[in-house]
DNA sequence: CCAAAAGTGTTCCGTCTACACCCATGG
DNA sequence: CCATGGGTGTAGACGGAACACTTTTGG
């Protein structure tokens, strides 16, 4: 409880985006090799230092708007990271945040701009530093929500069929589910919505398109976040 | 992913201890007059700068020692708090630490110098800026850790009756439960060990103590952390 | 002898799991 | 006409919830 600030001393603190997309059935992490020392050349997430006059939250999604050009991302913390030498430049503690993006609502050339990658969970290579402890509390948190909290819709279109839907749950969770359970359990959930379309793309017999009802979710009290 | 350290401006980070203790059949929470401006007076969880020379939780373990006496305590992270403002008198970045630890442990001497009370938290005042945000967030992660992560047992002496950890359960997640369904579900956990002491304190007619086997412990796989 | 806490089983119900076949259509 | 993905129901297993009485003993 002995606070006197000039006593102490400052540090850097930077936010780290943990980007999730889903695309060809796999989730997808975006990531870019570094441009700077120390570690350039090193995939790593992307980040960015947190200035004086936003909170940590502010940081991330400004982050994430410089990075994406997307506002009103799903966005969660992770967590802080604070080992003494997890960046071999300066002293410089993080926050971790994960966000869920639409891969389509991505633009592709500011993806190139920034120079970074949507790259499969399942092959992500070695990472700067501690960024890849970082993904993987972001998965175990996001495997841990998915049952509790409605991600996996941040990920696909507004309109989008349940064998989507259900694809995005078995990359979030690694495994296979059945497809009657599944679907027997989102008839369950009224804030899944049946729709009057069909998508024709995927398969030949068309298939319904459901649709997220926010209004719907916050009158249910079975989910709570 | 642009990071030139010297365009940059550092803040001061601290770590702020939420300690829980469990003592009456109640759980309680370590807090403290604050003794210094900004705002002197006002009840406070405790915390202190994170130094150059150590890590976000060295700097909680460091804090807690200060406060307690106490080493190997049970500890997680609740998360980082970053709200430009929510320090009035500079930009203070602060990662909240939640911790466990039996009230019988702790030498209320020590309590007393550094002026901090058990406080029930069903009457737990308004706290000093986000610290009631702090403890919301650690109780609600206790809730939902208790079921898979051997929590309870920090809150204990190393032996207990099975009521006394009945009791615990009930203050965690505020209410009652079922004696004969938690026994039930007690006895199918085996690394809660029966022993061959009996407690005559708490009733006339005594009642087994029981014991946490941390091997045994290490061995099941069915609680994962 | 009685107050106070310890200890003990069974039944029911709802939820999760396993499992296989027909449908519609574009090419 | 057939390959491809869409769509549907039922039976058994399992786990959680409700529920009441007997035991022991210190005072």
């Amino acid at each position: 409880m002995t606070r006197y600030y000039g006593e102490h001393s400052k540090v850097f603190v930077s936010v780290d985006c943990i980007v999730f997309g889903f695309d060809q059935d796999q989730l997808k992490l975006l990531i870019g090799k570094r441009q700077m020392d120390p570690g350039r050349g090193e995939w790593s997430l992307y980040g960015g230092f947190v200035r004086e006059d936003e909170s940590l939250e502010e940081a991330a999604n400004r982050t994430l708007y410089t990075l994406t050009g997307l506002r009103e991302i799903y966005m969660r913390q992770v967590g802080a990271f604070g080992a003494i030498d997890r960046d071999p430049g300066e002293r410089v503690i993080t926050v971790a945040y994960c966000a869920l993006i639409n891969v389509k609502d991505y633009d592709d050339e500011l993806r190139k701009e920034h120079g970074v990658e949507w790259v499969s969970l399942n092959q992500l290579p070695k990472l700067y530093s501690d960024h890849n402890e970082m993904v993987a509390k972001a998965v175990h948190q996001l495997r841990r929500r998915i049952n509790s909290e409605p991600l996996s819709f941040n990920l696909l279109p507004d309109l989008f069929t349940l064998t989507q839907l259900q694809h995005v749950y078995e990359a979030i969770l690694g495994e296979e589910i059945d497809k009657r359970n599944f679907r027997k359990r989102i008839k369950s959930i009224d804030f899944i919505e049946k729709t009057e379309h069909i998508d024709k793309v995927t398969s030949k017999r068309g298939a319904v398109l459901y649709r997220f009802n926010k209004k719907m979710f916050a009158l249910d009290s079975t989910f709570r976040l």
